[in-house]
DNA sequence: AATTAAAACAACCGCCCATGA
DNA sequence: ATCATGGGCGGTTGTTTTAAT
């Protein structure tokens, strides 16, 4: 038996808004305030809506100082780096946005910003394909199974762990790094990574591999790291290398098992995982990590 | 000008969590 | 300690707009 509906559904008006509905919502709330108590609203004010429907209506474009479209750069970089550190919260990453509100940024993120990323992808392939005769190394990060992947993934958030900064380098602008060193403080069921430091992610040429992560196998070279602005404009420092295929960083890692662009290896599904415990169990995780890779050996994954 | 496909936007659904009784 | 409830959130779907043919 599931729960009880928080509305009749067979009163309340779907679809879009009307003018009239917005009205009258927008004065009620500026006269009266919401009065705590979202579902008890529309029956208050007369609208055949649901509680829920007019809450999202209210605070994604009723209320004051709401931005649509027009995002900056600076707001583009925020919103890659916040999503690649803590994966798709996307409340967190508006708060950091003024204006903007969670759905408006959820919506710029599938619709344009990912593929933005993903455009490179593509045009990297091509590079691929024109350029590459060893077809052995071409394919060799496609010959992993997903679960060799996933488990590589593990691999590299303990690394990341232990050097959380390595990865993104020089993504990190420090608003950004501000709104990471507070979720590490306020929120316990995020990884407890050491404070980021801003002297950190100025630094340069840091390779994000260990010589253990080399186990992808082709001759992985640490490369420069390229803020999203280079992915973004093509610049070809943002390619990393794999063998005799070059990827664009960003591709590379959701090629590592980040189906559809989730991200979610460094921040949701960790966090899920980890947030059964209170703290996280950072010995295990090397055990865990070590056996992992031995298990792959064990199964004959083509890691070297 | 009409049609189709793709992109962008708006809204809904259902789950989870915090809170109060 | 348990349960019911509302709020918040992320994922997904539906609708509208724009671009391409």
């Amino acid at each position: 038996m599931g729960r009880a509906p928080c509305c009749d559904k067979a009163n309340v008006k779907k679809g879009p808004w009307s003018p009239e509905e917005d009205a009258k919502l927008k004065a009620y709330i500026e006269n009266y305030g919401t009065g705590g108590n979202w579902i008890a609203l529309p029956q208050k004010i007369g609208l055949k809506r649901c509680g829920k429907s007019c809450r999202l209506r209210w605070l994604n474009y009723l209320r004051p100082n709401i931005k649509h479209g027009g995002f900056t750069e600076e707001e583009d970089n925020i919103i890659c780096s916040l999503y690649i550190s803590i994966g798709s919260r996307w409340s967190i990453i508006a708060a950091q946005l003024p204006g903007r509100t969670d759905n408006d940024i959820k919506n710029y993120w599938n619709t344009r910003l990912k593929k933005k990323l993903l455009g490179r992808r593509r045009q990297c392939n091509d590079l691929n394909h024109s350029s590459v005769s060893d077809q052995d190394n071409n394919c060799s990060l496609q010959n992993l199974s997903s679960s060799a992947l996933e488990r590589l993934q593990l691999h590299m958030q303990l690394q990341s762990i232990q050097n959380p900064i390595s990865l993104w380098p020089k993504l990190m602008n420090p608003k950004t790094i501000e709104t990471l060193n507070s979720l590490n403080q306020n929120d316990q069921s995020m990884i407890n990574l050491p404070p980021v430091l801003e002297q950190d992610c100025q630094m340069e040429n840091v390779n994000c591999f260990s010589s253990e992560t080399n186990v992808v196998g082709s001759n992985q070279t640490g490369s420069d790291f390229s803020t999203f602005d280079d992915l973004m404009n093509n610049n070809d420092s943002s390619l990393v290398q794999i063998g005799n295929q070059m990827m664009a960083e960003f591709d590379f890692y959701m090629d590592l098992g980040m189906k559809d662009g989730n991200l979610g290896w460094w921040g949701n599904e960790f966090d899920v995982n980890s947030s059964s415990t209170s703290s996280w169990d950072s010995a295990n995780m090397v055990r865990k990590s070590e056996e992992i890779i031995h298990q792959d050996y064990d199964l004959g994954y083509s890691l070297l």
